[in-house]
DNA sequence: CGTCTATTTGGCTATATTGCCAACTAGTTG
DNA sequence: CAACTAGTTGGCAATATAGCCAAATAGACG
Protein backbone atom coordinates (compact mmCIF):
# COMPACT_ATOMS: atom_id res chain seq x y z
CA UNK A 1 0.00 0.00 0.00
CA UNK A 2 2.77 2.05 0.62
CA UNK A 3 3.17 5.45 -1.89
CA UNK A 4 6.21 5.49 -4.05
CA UNK A 5 7.74 8.92 -3.39
CA UNK A 6 7.46 11.29 -5.64
CA UNK A 7 11.23 12.14 -6.44
CA UNK A 8 11.60 8.81 -7.23
CA UNK A 9 8.14 9.01 -9.76
CA UNK A 10 9.43 12.02 -11.33
CA UNK A 11 13.32 10.28 -12.28
CA UNK A 12 11.24 7.67 -13.87
CA UNK A 13 8.89 9.84 -15.65
CA UNK A 14 12.27 11.55 -16.84
CA UNK A 15 13.79 8.69 -18.56
CA UNK A 16 10.28 7.29 -20.44
CA UNK A 17 9.79 10.87 -21.87
CA UNK A 18 13.19 11.22 -22.93
CA UNK A 19 12.74 8.00 -24.86
CA UNK A 20 9.01 8.95 -26.05
CA UNK A 21 9.91 10.80 -29.00
CA UNK A 22 10.30 8.66 -32.75
CA UNK A 23 13.52 9.69 -33.89
CA UNK A 24 15.08 9.35 -30.25
CA UNK A 25 13.46 6.00 -30.17
CA UNK A 26 14.91 5.53 -34.00
CA UNK A 27 18.33 6.74 -32.59
CA UNK A 28 17.96 4.21 -29.55
CA UNK A 29 17.50 1.10 -31.80
CA UNK A 30 20.53 1.91 -33.66
CA UNK A 31 22.64 2.65 -30.96
CA UNK A 32 21.63 -0.81 -29.48
CA UNK A 33 23.48 -2.41 -32.09
CA UNK A 34 26.65 -0.37 -31.48
CA UNK A 35 27.68 3.23 -31.21
CA UNK A 36 27.62 5.78 -33.92
CA UNK A 37 28.74 9.53 -34.33
CA UNK A 38 26.13 11.95 -34.91
CA UNK A 39 26.57 12.24 -38.20
CA UNK A 40 25.56 8.58 -38.78
CA UNK A 41 22.53 9.15 -36.45
CA UNK A 42 21.67 12.19 -38.87
CA UNK A 43 21.79 10.40 -41.94
CA UNK A 44 19.10 7.74 -40.29
CA UNK A 45 16.77 10.71 -38.79
CA UNK A 46 17.04 12.63 -41.88
CA UNK A 47 17.03 15.79 -39.37
CA UNK A 48 19.20 18.82 -38.88
CA UNK A 49 22.24 17.90 -37.08
CA UNK A 50 21.38 20.54 -34.83
CA UNK A 51 18.23 18.69 -34.01
CA UNK A 52 19.66 15.51 -33.47
CA UNK A 53 22.55 17.08 -31.22
CA UNK A 54 19.50 18.16 -29.55
CA UNK A 55 18.05 15.23 -28.89
CA UNK A 56 21.02 13.40 -28.25
CA UNK A 57 21.42 15.60 -25.44
CA UNK A 58 18.15 15.13 -24.01
CA UNK A 59 19.10 11.19 -23.91
CA UNK A 60 22.42 11.72 -22.46
CA UNK A 61 20.88 13.95 -19.66
CA UNK A 62 18.45 10.90 -18.84
CA UNK A 63 21.88 8.66 -18.07
CA UNK A 64 20.54 6.18 -21.07
CA UNK A 65 23.66 7.06 -23.75
CA UNK A 66 27.34 8.41 -23.07
CA UNK A 67 29.10 9.99 -26.00
CA UNK A 68 33.20 9.84 -26.77
CA UNK A 69 34.99 12.34 -28.67
CA UNK A 70 37.55 10.51 -31.24
CA UNK A 71 39.38 13.29 -33.95
CA UNK A 72 36.26 15.25 -34.97
CA UNK A 73 33.66 12.89 -34.39
CA UNK A 74 31.74 12.20 -31.53
CA UNK A 75 30.54 8.91 -30.97
CA UNK A 76 27.29 7.81 -28.90
CA UNK A 77 27.03 4.77 -26.99
CA UNK A 78 23.83 2.95 -25.60
CA UNK A 79 24.11 2.70 -21.90
CA UNK A 80 21.23 0.46 -20.83
CA UNK A 81 20.52 -1.99 -24.01
CA UNK A 82 17.63 -3.24 -21.10
CA UNK A 83 15.75 -0.39 -22.82
CA UNK A 84 15.10 -2.66 -25.94
CA UNK A 85 12.94 -4.87 -23.70
CA UNK A 86 10.06 -2.27 -23.39
CA UNK A 87 8.93 -3.14 -27.12
CA UNK A 88 7.72 -6.30 -27.07
CA UNK A 89 5.35 -5.12 -23.74
CA UNK A 90 4.86 -1.79 -25.81
CA UNK A 91 3.98 -4.02 -29.12
CA UNK A 92 1.80 -6.08 -26.89
CA UNK A 93 -0.53 -2.58 -25.78
CA UNK A 94 -0.57 -1.64 -29.59
CA UNK A 95 -1.95 -4.90 -30.72
CA UNK A 96 -4.48 -5.25 -27.79
CA UNK A 97 -5.55 -1.48 -28.18
CA UNK A 98 -5.71 -1.77 -32.53
CA UNK A 99 -8.30 -5.27 -31.71
CA UNK A 100 -10.12 -3.30 -28.92
CA UNK A 101 -10.66 -0.24 -31.55
CA UNK A 102 -11.83 -2.87 -34.01
CA UNK A 103 -14.04 -4.44 -31.59
CA UNK A 104 -15.44 -0.99 -30.99
CA UNK A 105 -15.82 -0.19 -34.47
CA UNK A 106 -17.74 -3.42 -35.26
CA UNK A 107 -20.99 -2.62 -33.10
CA UNK B 1 20.06 -2.68 -40.39
CA UNK B 2 16.73 -2.10 -41.92
CA UNK B 3 14.70 1.07 -40.70
CA UNK B 4 12.04 0.83 -38.53
CA UNK B 5 9.18 2.14 -40.06
CA UNK B 6 8.24 6.10 -38.59
CA UNK B 7 4.27 4.56 -38.07
CA UNK B 8 5.60 2.22 -35.34
CA UNK B 9 8.00 4.36 -33.81
CA UNK B 10 5.78 6.79 -33.72
CA UNK B 11 2.97 4.53 -31.88
CA UNK B 12 5.72 3.34 -29.38
CA UNK B 13 6.66 6.54 -28.42
CA UNK B 14 2.79 7.73 -27.84
CA UNK B 15 2.60 4.62 -25.11
CA UNK B 16 5.90 5.79 -23.82
CA UNK B 17 4.96 9.34 -23.65
CA UNK B 18 1.68 8.49 -21.95
CA UNK B 19 3.49 6.74 -19.23
CA UNK B 20 5.91 9.94 -18.71
CA UNK B 21 4.47 11.67 -15.73
CA UNK B 22 4.57 11.26 -12.59
CA UNK B 23 1.27 11.19 -11.44
CA UNK B 24 0.23 8.86 -14.28
CA UNK B 25 3.07 6.30 -12.87
CA UNK B 26 1.63 6.98 -9.70
CA UNK B 27 -1.84 6.05 -10.83
CA UNK B 28 -0.54 2.75 -12.73
CA UNK B 29 1.66 1.67 -10.28
CA UNK B 30 -1.68 1.74 -7.89
CA UNK B 31 -3.43 0.02 -11.01
CA UNK B 32 -1.02 -2.90 -11.20
CA UNK B 33 -2.82 -3.91 -7.70
CA UNK B 34 -6.38 -4.09 -8.53
CA UNK B 35 -8.93 -1.41 -10.33
CA UNK B 36 -9.93 1.71 -8.95
CA UNK B 37 -12.34 4.56 -9.17
CA UNK B 38 -11.26 7.60 -9.81
CA UNK B 39 -12.01 8.95 -6.53
CA UNK B 40 -9.64 6.60 -5.14
CA UNK B 41 -6.65 7.49 -7.51
CA UNK B 42 -7.63 10.97 -6.57
CA UNK B 43 -7.15 10.97 -3.46
CA UNK B 44 -3.83 8.96 -4.19
CA UNK B 45 -2.30 11.60 -6.00
CA UNK B 46 -3.74 14.57 -4.63
CA UNK B 47 -4.78 16.85 -7.67
CA UNK B 48 -7.94 18.14 -8.95
CA UNK B 49 -10.38 15.67 -9.92
CA UNK B 50 -10.81 16.98 -13.65
CA UNK B 51 -6.69 16.56 -13.54
CA UNK B 52 -6.99 13.21 -12.44
CA UNK B 53 -9.57 12.58 -15.05
CA UNK B 54 -7.87 13.85 -17.95
CA UNK B 55 -4.55 11.40 -16.63
CA UNK B 56 -6.86 8.97 -16.81
CA UNK B 57 -7.72 9.85 -20.42
CA UNK B 58 -4.09 9.66 -21.62
CA UNK B 59 -3.30 6.04 -20.63
CA UNK B 60 -7.06 4.97 -21.72
CA UNK B 61 -5.95 6.51 -25.32
CA UNK B 62 -2.62 4.99 -25.37
CA UNK B 63 -4.61 1.43 -24.81
CA UNK B 64 -2.79 0.91 -21.21
CA UNK B 65 -6.33 0.89 -19.00
CA UNK B 66 -9.79 0.11 -19.99
CA UNK B 67 -12.72 1.97 -17.45
CA UNK B 68 -16.19 0.48 -16.48
CA UNK B 69 -18.47 2.47 -15.13
CA UNK B 70 -20.84 1.22 -12.18
CA UNK B 71 -23.36 2.96 -10.74
CA UNK B 72 -21.91 6.41 -10.02
CA UNK B 73 -18.36 5.60 -9.99
CA UNK B 74 -15.78 4.78 -13.05
CA UNK B 75 -13.29 1.69 -12.21
CA UNK B 76 -10.29 1.42 -14.35
CA UNK B 77 -8.07 -1.36 -14.67
CA UNK B 78 -4.73 -1.72 -15.86
CA UNK B 79 -4.37 -3.04 -19.74
CA UNK B 80 -1.15 -4.26 -19.46
CA UNK B 81 1.14 -5.14 -16.35
CA UNK B 82 4.36 -5.69 -18.37
CA UNK B 83 4.68 -2.01 -18.23
CA UNK B 84 5.59 -2.85 -14.23
CA UNK B 85 8.43 -4.68 -15.87
CA UNK B 86 9.98 -1.36 -17.24
CA UNK B 87 10.80 -0.01 -13.78
CA UNK B 88 13.31 -2.50 -13.02
CA UNK B 89 15.54 -1.26 -15.93
CA UNK B 90 14.47 2.38 -15.42
CA UNK B 91 16.23 1.99 -11.60
CA UNK B 92 19.51 0.27 -12.86
CA UNK B 93 19.56 3.56 -15.62
CA UNK B 94 18.72 5.67 -12.59
CA UNK B 95 21.84 4.28 -10.64
CA UNK B 96 24.41 4.15 -13.08
CA UNK B 97 23.00 8.13 -13.98
CA UNK B 98 23.46 8.89 -10.28
CA UNK B 99 27.34 6.75 -10.39
CA UNK B 100 28.46 8.71 -13.54
CA UNK B 101 27.17 12.35 -11.94
CA UNK B 102 29.19 11.40 -9.04
CA UNK B 103 32.21 10.51 -10.55
CA UNK B 104 32.37 13.45 -12.58
CA UNK B 105 32.00 15.80 -9.80
CA UNK B 106 34.47 13.90 -7.99
CA UNK B 107 37.27 15.04 -10.91
C1' DC C 1 47.99 30.45 -38.86
C1' DG C 2 43.81 29.87 -41.90
C1' DT C 3 40.48 26.75 -43.36
C1' DC C 4 37.65 22.75 -43.32
C1' DT C 5 34.61 19.47 -40.89
C1' DA C 6 31.77 17.69 -37.02
C1' DT C 7 29.22 19.07 -33.42
C1' DT C 8 27.07 22.12 -29.96
C1' DT C 9 24.72 26.24 -28.42
C1' DG C 10 21.60 30.32 -28.63
C1' DG C 11 17.60 32.14 -30.16
C1' DC C 12 13.22 32.07 -32.06
C1' DT C 13 8.54 30.45 -33.35
C1' DA C 14 5.12 26.89 -33.47
C1' DT C 15 2.94 23.45 -31.08
C1' DA C 16 1.83 20.38 -27.11
C1' DT C 17 1.14 19.51 -22.23
C1' DT C 18 -0.31 20.56 -17.66
C1' DG C 19 -3.51 21.94 -14.25
C1' DC C 20 -6.93 24.75 -12.61
C1' DC C 21 -11.90 26.46 -12.67
C1' DA C 22 -16.50 26.32 -14.23
C1' DA C 23 -20.06 24.05 -16.58
C1' DC C 24 -22.11 19.82 -17.97
C1' DT C 25 -23.61 14.69 -17.80
C1' DA C 26 -25.21 10.69 -15.68
C1' DG C 27 -26.58 7.72 -12.03
C1' DT C 28 -28.73 7.57 -7.19
C1' DT C 29 -31.84 8.58 -3.72
C1' DG C 30 -35.37 10.96 -1.08
C1' DC D 1 -38.76 15.68 -9.85
C1' DA D 2 -35.10 17.93 -6.78
C1' DA D 3 -30.86 17.41 -4.74
C1' DC D 4 -26.66 14.99 -4.43
C1' DT D 5 -22.41 12.49 -5.96
C1' DA D 6 -18.85 10.87 -9.37
C1' DG D 7 -16.84 11.89 -13.33
C1' DT D 8 -16.02 14.28 -17.88
C1' DT D 9 -15.51 18.23 -20.90
C1' DG D 10 -14.40 23.03 -22.37
C1' DG D 11 -11.63 26.76 -21.86
C1' DC D 12 -7.80 29.23 -20.50
C1' DA D 13 -3.00 30.59 -18.86
C1' DA D 14 1.53 28.87 -17.80
C1' DT D 15 5.12 26.08 -19.10
C1' DA D 16 7.70 22.70 -21.87
C1' DT D 17 9.08 20.63 -26.26
C1' DA D 18 10.42 20.50 -31.20
C1' DG D 19 12.81 22.00 -35.03
C1' DC D 20 14.89 25.32 -37.74
C1' DC D 21 18.66 28.87 -38.68
C1' DA D 22 22.74 31.26 -37.46
C1' DA D 23 26.71 31.62 -34.72
C1' DA D 24 30.23 29.51 -31.80
C1' DT D 25 33.57 25.70 -30.60
C1' DA D 26 37.02 22.27 -31.35
C1' DG D 27 39.92 19.13 -33.71
C1' DA D 28 42.49 18.15 -38.24
C1' DC D 29 45.38 19.54 -41.75
C1' DG D 30 47.71 22.19 -45.38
Amino acid sequence: MKRIKQNTLERRANILKALAHPSRLMMVDELAKGERCVCELQQLVRADMSTVSKHLTVLKRAGLVESEKRGLQVFYTLLSPCVMNFFTCVESVIAAHKEQAATVARK
